[in-house]
RNA sequence: UCCUCGAUAGCUCAACGGUAGAGCAACCGGCUGUUAACCGGUAGGUUGUAGGUUCGAAUCCUACUCGGGGAGCCA
C-alpha cells in the first residue's frame, strides 16, 4: 500500500490509508488510546480500540513516546474533534523508532530553551508553518521574476573586497589572501545585467555587525534583482507588484499556515499596488510634525521608522534620501541633486526596512568621483568602473531581506523564527 | 561598543533576610471520545560561578560567565 501524506487525507475519505510519521502526542484512557501522528504536512489523530486491535498491540501503543517515529494503517474518516479534520481508525501500527524522552514538551518554553533545540524545535508545528511559509515566498520569487524574464545569475559569496565599504564584514583566511563573506552580490548582479538584461541572485548573506534586535541576523537571505534600461519609477513598480504577488500567493496557499500561527489574513489581504510613497524630505517635516527632534540629512532611526510606517495599513516608500547617507552608487536625481534616486520598503506593523534600492550611477566620471567620496580604493573597482566604459545604461535594482519579509507577512515578532538555522550574535549552535 | 533586564527541579515559574515550593514533563496506577485531556501516587535541588555583608543569604553588595530585550548599523 502507497503512503498517504496527511495533507492528502481529504482524497481517501473512508479509504483504508497508510501514513508515516512521528508521534505529536497522545492521550489515552483504559481502553482507547488517541495518537496524534505529524508528518511535516499537518497533523492526523489516530484512534487505538483496546478491543479491536488486541491486547498485545494496545500496550505497545500506550508505551509509545513523544517523537517516535511510526507507521500506522486504518480507515480514514472525517472527523471534526481530530485536528487537521480526519481520524484514523487504526487496524495496524508498527514502531520504526521509539524515541528516548523528548526534551521539548506540548508546553511553554523559553527562546532560550528553544534556541538550543532548535533542531527539535523546528518539529512544532508553528516552527513548521514558518518554514513553510518560507518556502512558498522564495519560489514566489523565482515565480515572479521568472514571468518576468529576469534571469537567474547567483553572485559570488566569497568576496575580495566590501561591496559599500561600510559596514563590517567576516573575514575568511583565503589561501593566505583576506577575503570577505558577501554583504550584498549588488555589483555583480550589475555586471550581470549588462550581460542578459535582467538578472537576480537569491542567497545568503553576511553581516558582522553586533546586532542584536528582532530584526537582524548575522547571515540571512536576500533577493536581488538588477535591470539595464529600468529607470526608478519602473524599479519601484515591479518592487510593489513583488511584494503584493508574495503576500497573495502566501494568502492562497498558506491558508493553513496563517492560521496556526494566529496571523489575521484580513491585514494582509488588502496589500495591492500602489504602495503608499514619502519622499525623505515630506517624511522628515512628517515626523517634525509629530514632535520629533529631527534634522534634514540624518538617517532615520528603528524609531522614526516605525512611527512613519505605523501611519499606513500598506508598506510605504521612503524616497529620495539625501546622497550623504546612502551607498556610493546611487544616482542623484536631476531635479534635485542632493538627493539620489533610491528607495527604501517599510513593512507595516513596525517590521521594518524589507527592501532598499534604486537607480544606480551610470556615469563613468560621476561615479569615480563618488567612490573617491566615499574614501574606496579605485582599483578594487575597477571591473565595476568597466561596466561604465562598455555600453553603459541606465539600470536599477533592490535587495529584499527574507526574513524580514517572513516576520512581517507571519506576524512573529523575532526573525530568528524565519530561518531554519539562525545565526545570531551571541549564538550560532546548533 | 553602549543601555537595560535576567539566571531557583528536565521545563515554566513562586518563595521580597529566618526549614526551597507549585504546575507540567518523567516513573507507577485509574479512566471507551480525548483536544497543550483528566484523577491518584512516587521521585526529583551545591538556587549560574567566585567572593563579601550578616547570628542567618535564593533573597543584600562586588566581580565574572552565559543569555534576553533595545540602541547604533542595516535587509
Amino acid at each position: 500500500m502507497k503512503p498517504v501524506l496527511i495533507k492528502h487525507l481529504g482524497q481517501h475519505k473512508d479509504q483504508e490509508v497508510f501514513i508515516r510519521g512521528w508521534l505529536y502526542n497522545m492521550r489515552s484512557s483504559g481502553k482507547i488510546i488517541f495518537l496524534i501522528v505529524r508528518d511535516g504536512t499537518g497533523l492526523v489523530q489516530g484512534v487505538v480500540v483496546k478491543k479491536e486491535i488486541g491486547e498485545e498491540i494496545f500496550k505497545i501503543a500506550r508505551n509509545i513516546t513523544q517523537e517516535s517515529s511510526l507507521e500506522i494503517r486504518g480507515t480514514a474518516r472525517e472527523e471534526p474533534r481530530s485536528p487537521g479534520g480526519f481520524e484514523i481508525q487504526i487496524s495496524s501500527l508498527k514502531v520504526l523508532h521509539l524515541a528516548e524522552p523528548y526534551p521539548i514538551s506540548l508546553k511553554e518554553h523559553g527562546v532560550d530553551f528553544l534556541a538550543e533545540r532548535r533542531h527539535l524545535w523546528l518539529r512544532t508545528p508553528r516552527q513548521s508553518a514558518l518554514i513553510r511559509i518560507r518556502s512558498e515566498l522564495e519560489k514566489s520569487c523565482r515565480d515572479f521574476l521568472h514571468d518576468r524574464d529576469f534571469i537567474l545569475a547567483d553572485a559570488p559569496i566569497i568576496t575580495p573586497t566590501a561591496c559599500e565599504g561600510t559596514t563590517n564584514l567576516f573575514e575568511i583566511d583565503y589561501h593566505g589572501e583576506k577575503a570577505y563573506l558577501s554583504q550584498s552580490g549588488q555589483l555583480y548582479n550589475e555586471a550581470t545585467a549588462m550581460a542578459l538584461g535582467r538578472v537576480y541572485s537569491f542567497g545568503p548573506t553576511f553581516r558582522a555587525e553586533k546586532s542584536k534586535t528582532r530584526r537582524h541576523l548575522m547571515e540571512f537571505w536576500m533577493l536581488e534583482a538588477e535591470a539595464a534600461f529600468i529607470e526608478f519609477e519602473e524599479n519601484i513598480r515591479l518592487q510593489e507588484e513583488l511584494i503584493s504577488f508574495l503576500v497573495q500567493q502566501v494568502l492562497e496557499k498558506n491558508k493553513r499556515d496563517l492560521d496556526l500561527l494566529q496571523r489575521d489574513p484580513s491585514t494582509l489581504a488588502n496589500v495591492a499596488p500602489p504602495f503608499p510613497r514619502m519622499s525623505y524630505t515630506e517624511a522628515v517635516d512628517f515626523l517634525k510634525g509629530r514632535g520629533v527632534d529631527f534634522k534634514w540629512g540624518d538617517d532615520f532611526g528603528a524609531f522614526d521608522e516605525t512611527i512613519i510606517s505605523r501611519n499606513f495599513d500598506l508598506p510605504v516608500f521612503i524616497h529620495r534620501f539625501p546622497a550623504g547617507i546612502k551607498a556610493f552608487y546611487m544616482k542623484c536625481d536631476e531635479e534635485n541633486p542632493e538627493v539620489v534616486l533610491g528607495a527604501d520598503l517599510l513593512a507595516p506593523e513596525g517590521y521594518g526596512e524589507i527592501i532598499g534600492g534604486g537607480q544606480r550611477i551610470e556615469d563613468l566620471e560621476i561615479l569615480k568621483e563618488r567612490l573617491l567620496l566615499h574614501k574606496l580604493p579605485l582599483e578594487d573597482f575597477e571591473w565595476y568602473l568597466d561596466l561604465r566604459r562598455y555600453g553603459s545604461v541606465p539600470h536599477s535594482g533592490f535587495g529584499l531581506g527574507l526574513e524580514r519579509l517572513l516576520a512581517w507577512v507571519s506576524g512573529i515578532d523575532h526573525v530568528r523564527e524565519a530561518i531554519p538555522f539562525p545565526r545570531m550574535l551571541y549564538r550560532m549552535c546548533p
